[in-house]
Parts: C-alpha cells; structure tokens; sequence
DNA sequence: ATTGTCTGCCC
DNA sequence: ATTCTGC
DNA sequence: GCAGAATGGGCAGACAAT
C-alpha cells in the first residue's frame, strides 16, 4: 500500500514543508491514476474513518488491537508488552513482532480501500461475539501487512498515527494536489507547474480550508474536487442550516493584559464562559431541532430538552437557525442556578426518541403542555445562546458580532425562564470584576470578543477574535496544590523513555496517609523530564510495590519512594472514582447522581499541571486533605450542590 | 443480574 | 481541556 | 504564532466475565 510509504516518509522528517510536499505528491498520483483511491487516503491520512457526525466509531482501542498483534504474530503478551515500553508506541512495537516472522503463504497484498472498508466493517460490528470478530478481523488485516504497513496499520487501528501532519496539514496538500493536477492537465504536463503555481496553491489551500470549516465534510469536499477542482469545492461546500459548522473557539489568555494585547486594537464584548458542552443548534425551516457537539457530533438524542426549550424560544424558524450556545446543567428547584459539569455529564446519551419542534413549542405557549424533560431522572438543562452563524435560512457569519447577537435577540424569546436564556454579556472595561462575577455565578471564567471589524464569525478558528480568561490561568489567583511524587508510567511517543504521566498525592495528617489527586504530565519541560526520570529509575528511588501509606485506586507501573513536594496548578475539584484525596471528608456523590456502592469518593483535581519544584517542602508540608476537603466545600457552595 | 474492562466523548 | 516544542 | 503531540478527570454505554 503506497500509503504506508508515504506515512514513513512523514514521519522520517520533522520539516513542515518536506511533510507537505510527501503527502501532496502522494494524492497527486493517487488523483492522476486512482481517483477513487483520494477519499478513503485522505481518511487515513488524519486518521478518521468517518465524519464525526456520522457516528461511526470503530469501538477497537489498544487493549483489542493488543489481542490482534498477539494473535497475528504468536508473540507473548509479556514480549509484546516490553517492546511497548520500551518504543513508546505500539505500532513500532508491532512491526518488531512482525518483523521476526514468516508466513507459510502471504496474503493478498492491502490497498487503501481494502483498509478503509475493514475498518468500517469494524465499525458496522457489534453485538455478543462482536469484540473476538474485531480481534480476528485486525488479526487478519495484520496478517496480510507487508514491509511498514504494520506500524501505520496499527497506528491507524489506536488512532495515534504520529506522523506529523493531521487535519489541517492534510486539507493543505489535498488542496496542492488539486491545484497542480487542475494546472498540469490544462499545460498538458508542459511548463514546470510547481514553479509558477506557489500563489495559486496558497489560494487554493485557503480555500479548500474554509470550504471544510463551514462544510466539515470529507467526502462531500473530495468529490467536489475531483468533480469541479477547486472552484467546485467552494460552489458545493457551504453553510446549510441542518449541517454542522466548526465551530470557532478562543483562545487562553494569562491575564487582562494578555487579554487585551491578544484583542487588539478596538472595542470588544466580556461574555460569562459557562462550564457545559458546546452546543451548535440548527432549527431547520420545519421546525425539526439537530444539536452538534464541539466535535461536531450528533448529540440531540442526549438533549431533547434542550432542543425543546429551543422550539420554544425562536418566534420562528423562517427557512432556518444556527444558534451557537452552551448546554448547562441546571436546578429547577433552585431558581435554575447553574450545576458543575460533572453534573451535565451524567446525563444518558442516549434518549428516547421523540419529535420536538416548534409546532408543538407553540402549542405550548397557548395553552397545551410539552414536557421538557431529558430522561427521567436526569438533571435538567438550560441552552445558554450566544451568536448566531445562520438567519432565516442564510449564513450571517460575515456580519460583525454586535449584529449577530442583536439578531440572535430578535430571533428568540426566553419563553421559559431558565431553560432557555442568552449568555451573560457586557461591553464594560472592567475585566476583572466582570470576571469574579462570572465565578461568582458559577462560571468558568469570561470570554472576551472583538466587536466591529474583524468580529466575523471564523469557523475552526482559534484566532485573536475571542480570547478566554479563566481563574486558574492567572498566576497568584487560581488555587495550586503542593503535591507528592507517588509513581508514574512509561511514556509513550515523543515521551517513550521518559516517566509520564506521575500520580501526585496529597498528606492526610489523621492517617499519615499520601493520598492521591490527579495524575499530571502538562507543564513540564523536556529537560524536566530527563533530570526527573532519572533522579527516579537511576536514584535508586522505586520500589517494588507501593508503600503502604500510599492510598489510590490507581495501579502505576513504577511506584516511587515519596521525597518531594511539586506545586501543581488546576481548575477545581471533582469527586472521583479512582482518587482518595480527602475520602471520607468530602461527600460521596455529586449532587443527585448516583453513588458507587458505598465505596466513597475522593477529590481529583481538573486540568492538572505542573509549576515547580517545591524544594522547601518536605512531604509532610505537602496540601492536606483537610485543606482539600475545605475547598472541595467552598467550591461545592459556589456551585450550589452542597 | 451484577461487576469489570474498554472505548469514545465531553471538558 | 493544558502545555511544550520545532518550524 | 501555528500545528502537532502527549497526555489530564470523568462519565455513559457496550461487551465480556462471573
């Protein structure tokens, strides 16, 4: 397969350009002999099988992928599970199984479209019997692997490929593909293309780009360019109410004056940033109500309420809405205050079916009652609206922010308080206070948005135009953890030699206990790494098994013998099913969801990363779990489940 | 019927 | 989600 | 400053094992 090839080659080189030009040259001659080829390459090539909002998933990870490689190979488990650890990556630990191994007959050589449909036949499986099916479907797939195709097969298998280029880097040398093949069949293959066309392949990549961020859709984007090249793409690849967009996203600032320097020049918007899913709501004409995750999957079976109190705030569709929002978790009982997400997350995925659309909304509103609710039992929601990316049936992206937000106003009513309502904004300088306001109120932070020129809506963007600010991104403000070194893992990838991720824990005075908190491998620098790494395995400072002062549900590889104290920095706190920190002193469940069997629950700690060495603190001076108890209380008052 | 493991997705 | 690194 | 990589906590759901 002269995929496998390619990906070799990507990966060999770490130069950006060298990594276009392998993958452009490799759909170039897939576009001149093997059109049919170009999709399923471009899948594997950022290694998807689908369109997320297809909802395909192979439901195959390492542990299956692991049973496949020993069975394809006959080698140990306990081999297998050296040479993982000892590369870093399964996929090159696969091919030295492979590598020492003969086949009585080979099999049929693989093609892209034979690995592209195996994997949708994985995906199509399911049922009793249907995880031995996909061992042995892999097992068989592996089999037939020749030269580097193992590696790239198994990358693929874990989606991990880790050839340095994904999306984006794909989309850009789809895009030169085209370009160049559109301009060589034009000069009959005369004049030197590559020389003359570097501005119109920049175009083209350009272009190509937002055709997939307003239209994220591969095959429909790929047939278009083999159809009409890239003028094609762009006539077919447009925003339709009903069709996901990519959504556009900030960026982290460290404080207001990062904020603002980010910002610009200008006036700009302070906007609540409430801690739920990211929710994309198309109304269609009909009234028929589709939700879209962040990762633009199909998640309206998780929140038919959610599209029902949508119904129910838009006056009317006309020929269609795109409300962009936030779904957060709610109590009804208190006034509709805001839940932590840890309290949205527990809602089923999967709901019952039921038609909710405006008709019925509207119904409502004279007289007749539609019951909002998720599935029983579940917390309730409330759909927090703040742009709007299509009007009436049309993209309003172009239009500045102020006009977007004055539409989305018009366009809806809060019907039903708390269920539906627009997000907290003001045009205010004064950040700072905005922002304690919004944790105040139990968000996460603010967003701040540029208003005026260049206040566009920008799918799949992470510019300048929106930038976050969050409590624990500015230092001195958030709360940070002086926390115990207690074991770790082998890294992978990148990381392979190195110890990553590292279980931290925290000192409980009463039982003389370290009890763990979160697991950690951001913040680090690669020179951290080495030293750590080595004051651990070559200091002589492991041990066999955990000491017995040590509680954790976690089961690390390497167990350290506990001598240091390390600042780590987080969001807030959670109850968690694996960590102690704190058992006993906190409550045992979040809110109204269920409890675990009386086992208890710990705190963790969200976003975990790391600061510095505390070289003054001994393990005895580390965070105690009463001094996480208490903020574990304060924060649950804040949120208003206490 | 219950429990444990794995996966995929949210942040 | 957060962070670091090479280009 | 972008793009890529390596990972964090934690949930529901799908299967397998008991």
């Amino acid at each position: 397969m002269h995929l496998a090839a390619a990906f070799e080659a990507l990966a060999a080189t770490t130069k950006r350009l060298k990594k276009a030009d392998i993958l452009a040259n490799c759909f170039r001659s897939l576009l001149a002999l093997t059109p049919e080829d170009l999709l399923p390459a471009v899948f594997l090539s950022c290694n998807k099988v689908a369109e997320n909002m297809e909802g395909v998933d192979m439901g195959v990870g390492g542990s299956q992928v692991t049973s496949a490689i020993l069975q394809a190979t006959g080698t140990k488990p306990e081999q297998l599970r050296r040479l993982n650890r000892s590369t870093g990556d399964l996929g090159d630990a696969a091919q030295a199984c492979k590598a020492n191994q003969r086949l009585l007959a080979s099999p049929k050589p693989l093609t892209i479209r034979g690995v592209h449909d195996a994997l949708l036949g994985l995906a199509r499986d399911g049922g009793t019997g249907s995880e031995g099916r996909k061992v042995a479907a892999m097992a068989k797939l592996l089999r037939a692997c020749q030269g580097p195709e193992t590696r790239w097969l198994v990358r693929t298998l874990i989606r991990n490929i880790r050839t340095g280029a994904t999306l984006l880097s794909v989309l850009d040398a789809l895009a030169a593909a085209v370009a160049i093949h559109t301009l060589s069949s034009r000069s009959q293959g005369r004049v030197p293309v590559e020389r003359i066309a570097a501005p119109r392949i920049a175009a083209a990549q350009r272009a190509v780009r937002d055709c997939y961020n307003l239209r994220p859709d591969l095959p429909l984007l790929v047939g278009a360019l083999i159809e009409g090249g890239v003028e094609g793409a762009v006539e077919t690849c447009t925003v339709r109410v009903g069709m996901p967009v990519r959504p556009m996203l900030a960026k982290p600032s460290t404080g207001v004056e990062d904020l603002l320097s980010t910002l610009g020049d200008g006036s700009f918007l302070v906007e609540r940033k409430y801690d739920g899913m990211r929710a994309q709501v198309h109304v269609a004409a009909d009234g028929q109500v589709t939700i879209y995750s962040r990762k633009l999957e199909n998640t309206t079976a998780q929140f038919h309420d959610a599209a029902a109190a949508v119904s129910a705030a838009v006056r009317s569709p006309g020929a269609g809405l795109i409300i962009d929002a936030e779904i957060t978790a709610v109590d009804p009982a208190q006034d509709f205050r805001l839940l932590p997400f840890q309290m949205l997350s527990t809602r089923p995925r999967k709901g019952q079916q039921q038609q909710q659309d405006v008709s019925a909304a509207l119904a409502s509103s004279s007289g007749t009652t539609v019951e909002p609710s998720g599935a029983p039992g579940s917390v309730a929601v409330c759909v927090v609206a703040f742009d709007l990316l299509a009007y009436n049936g049309a993209p309003c992206l172009a239009l500045p922010l102020e006009d977007r937000r004055r539409l989305l106003a018009e366009a809806t009513v809060a019907a039903e308080a708390g269920r539906f309502i627009l997000a907290t904004a003001e045009t205010g300088e004064q950040i700072l206070r905005f922002l304690h306001e919004s944790i105040a109120a139990s968000c996460e932070g603010v967003i701040a948005k540029r208003l005026g020129r260049g206040s566009e809506y920008v799918p799949g963007d992470r510019g300048s135009a929106w930038v976050k600010l969050k409590r624990d991104y500015i230092p001195g403000l958030g709360d940070t953890f002086d926390l115990v070194p207690i074991g770790g893992w082998y890294g992978q990838g990148r990381k392979a030699g190195w110890l990553s991720p590292i279980l931290l824990a925290c000192w409980d005075p009463d039982s003389g206990e370290l009890q763990s908190v979160c697991r950690c491998m951001s913040g680090y620098t690669d020179a951290f790494y080495k030293e750590m790494t080595a004051f651990y395995l070559e200091g002589n400072r492991t041990l066999e098994r955990p000491p017995s002062y040590v509680s954790t549900g976690e089961n690390c590889p390497v167990w350290f013998n506990p001598c240091e104290v390390w600042e780590i920095r987080g969001a807030d706190l959670t109850l968690s099913p694996v960590h102690t920190a704190a058992l006993g002193k906190v409550p045992a469940t979040v809110g109204g969801s269920k409890g675990n069997g009386g086992k208890g629950r710990g705190c963790a700690l969200r976003f975990p990363r790391y600061i510095q060495t505390r070289q003054d603190k001994g393990i005895e001076d580390a965070t105690t779990s009463n001094e996480i108890a208490e903020m574990f209380c304060k924060q649950a008052v804040r949120q208003g489940t206490s």
